[in-house]
RNA sequence: GGCUCGGUAGCUCAGCUGGUCAGAGCACGGGAUUCAUAACCCCGGGGUCGGGAGUUCAAGUCUCCCCCGAGCCA
């Protein structure tokens, strides 16, 4: 059985912000984590198209929904693409091969019994595409636009009938990540779940109801069913039993906080109610702000991810967020500290350790030195790598990215400390000390080498230059490649180049 | 209004069941060095641990109240 694993899919009502990067950055690092791992991994991501808003964002713009939705989309896709994620499907909601998967699903949940016709009446924010109990001022609090009242027969999915089932699940370790968001639904589990309607009348943008003349899906119903129709390879049919058989149940759900409740609440108990497993886990991560403000057009403060990518390239913002911040987290991005932790890690404390050492190598011994011991796994800088691996490995098992960072760090750390120490520059005048020499810089390469193994699915572009300076054949595999000794003695060393140039930047980006 | 997180050096954060717990990295200052991307290595300054009260022989570490930030539910 694959590794299914999932960001968001992405609603189309803007342009791609630096927070749906943040998302996909990290679901990106871990599916590469996986694949290295031996898992078949199966990388979903995509874009949610349909509801009320899109409907309005179009004709304000004055294209039809489709149009809209092709061009939104299309920059997402363009967007990861320029930031080389390694997703396996992008998958759009207005696929047709969705309807029919949604339509199929629906028949599952009303044959269940759990569809039943209510009557909706509410203020309701097309903006969230969802209803405000108390509407208090009339202004919904997050978007601070009018409310609109709405009086209309809805089909409602009988979420109240799975009470027990959802607490029973979310009360399962793991499911919901990080602990203190799982808290934060639990409260709202307890507080009762209602059945919450799923259709919207006189809605033309949506995927009709199947049995239900002038119905169409609300938009969270069929939204998360993509990660379903996602799994459907190119020729398989728009069939629900073959999507589920291709990958399910998702191993991991990765979103943003604020839409927890529908991955961790609704959609696991629309699975139960259509027989099909819920997805095993769902992680919550934080929000970014910038120098300490929340970013928005209003205030003039986003951050352009293609700017970012221009000025700066991927593997630096991988660094910084991924490194700086826990998963899970809110985190600030600060230019300063960006330029600081960048130019430090990367340039210096990685991309320098690499270049001197094989500029060494290359000098005194033409290439791979030849220890005399092979492998010397008691090694200092052996011992320290084998603590490096086996920490590094759960923490990217767990989402840790920034300890996974920070442990290969210190391992690039420990390698420029032991060349102080052991000052081969110094020792290779005497004749004597050659053979030791060979040893320690053999060593010091070795660890780069594994530090560069290390950081392959937070960084791969660094790491596969890093693997290639060294000589060394593109990763296959993780557990083989994290053997002390994988470099080969006598072996040719090209002429070295900077891993990372310095970052500069005069002006915020 | 109820609840959940968080408030520890300029910045990002560690500090489990109370007793070397006042720490790390970055930034800053000094030194050393020259293999290297003005890089690396060593040393140092700096914090009344949000505020107040309490429990205790002993409190970032427990209790209560308050303030601030993020968020969930009403």
């Amino acid at each position: 059985m694959g590794f299914t694993l999932t960001t968001p899919l992405y609603y189309v009502n803007d342009r791609p912000h630096i927070g749906s990067v943040y998302t996909t950055l990290a679901v990106d690092t871990l599916a590469r984590y996986r694949r290295l791992r031996g898992e078949s991994v199966i990388f979903v991501t995509g874009c949610d198209e349909h509801g009320q808003k899109i409907q309005r964002t179009a004709e304000q713009a004055g294209v039809t929904p489709q149009q809209h939705c092709d061009r939104i989309s299309a920059l997402f896709a363009d967007t990861w693409r320029q930031w080389g994620i390694s997703h396996d499907r992008f998958i759009r909601t207005t696929d047709p091969r969705h309807r029919a998967i949604v339509q199929q699903f629906f028949e599952r949940v009303e044959a269940s019994g759990d569809i039943i016709e209510g009557q909706q009446r509410g203020w309701y924010c097309v903006a969230c595409e969802e209803y405000k109990d108390d509407p208090g001022g009339g202004d919904c609090p997050i978007h601070l636009r009018p409310l609109e009242w709405r009086d209309e027969t809805n089909l409602f999915f009988r979420l109240s009938r799975h009470q027990a089932a959802i607490e029973a699940l979310i009360s399962r370790p793991g499911f919901i990540r990080p602990d203190a968001r799982r808290r934060e639904v639990e409260n709202f589990v307890a507080g009762g779940l209602r059945d919450f309607s799923i259709s919207r009348v006189q809605l033309p943008w949506g995927i009709p109801v199947p049995g239900h003349d002038g119905h169409t899906f609300y938009v969270w119903f069929d939204a998360l069913l993509g990660y379903v129709t996602a799994l459907l390879e190119a020729d398989d049919p728009a069939d629900l039993s073959v999507a589920l058989a291709r990958g399910w149940p998702a191993r991991l759900h990765v979103i943003g906080k604020d839409i927890l409740r529908f991955h961790a609440v609704y959609w696991p108990a629309m699975c139960l109610s259509a027989g099909i497993d819920p997805p095993e886990a769902v992680f919550g991560h934080g929000f970014l702000t910038r120098e300490g403000q929340k970013m928005g057009k209003s205030l003039g403060n986003t951050l352009d991810p293609e700017r970012v990518l221009s000025r700066c390239g991927s593997t630096p913002l991988r660094w910084y967020l991924l490194r700086d911040i826990r998963f899970g987290d809110d985190g600030d991005i600060q230019q300063q500290r960006l330029l600081d932790l960048v130019n430090n890690d990367l340039a210096n404390t990685i991309g320098n350790l690499l270049n001197r050492t094989i500029a060494m190598a290359r000098r005194w011994f033409d290439g791979v030195p030849s220890p005399a011991a092979l492998p010397d796994l008691d090694h200092p800088l052996a011992r320290q790598a084998a603590r490096a691996v086996e920490a590094v490995d759960g923490h990217y098992d767990q989402l840790a990215f920034d300890r996974a960072a920070a442990d290969a760090l210190e391992l690039a750390a420990a390698a420029n400390a032991y060349l102080s120490e052991t000052a081969p520059w110094t020792a290779i005048k005497t004749p004597e000390r050659r053979d030791a020499v060979a040893g320690d810089l053999y060593a010091v390469l070795e660890a780069g080498r594994l530090v560069g193994v290390l950081l392959a699915p937070l960084l791969p572009d660094l790491s596969a230059d890093l693997l290639v300076q060294l000589g060394c054949p593109p990763l296959e595999g993780w557990s083989g490649a994290l053997a002390w000794g994988g470099l080969v003695p006598g072996s040719p060393l090209a002429e070295p180049h900077p891993l990372l140039q310095r970052l500069e930047l005069e002006e915020p980006l």
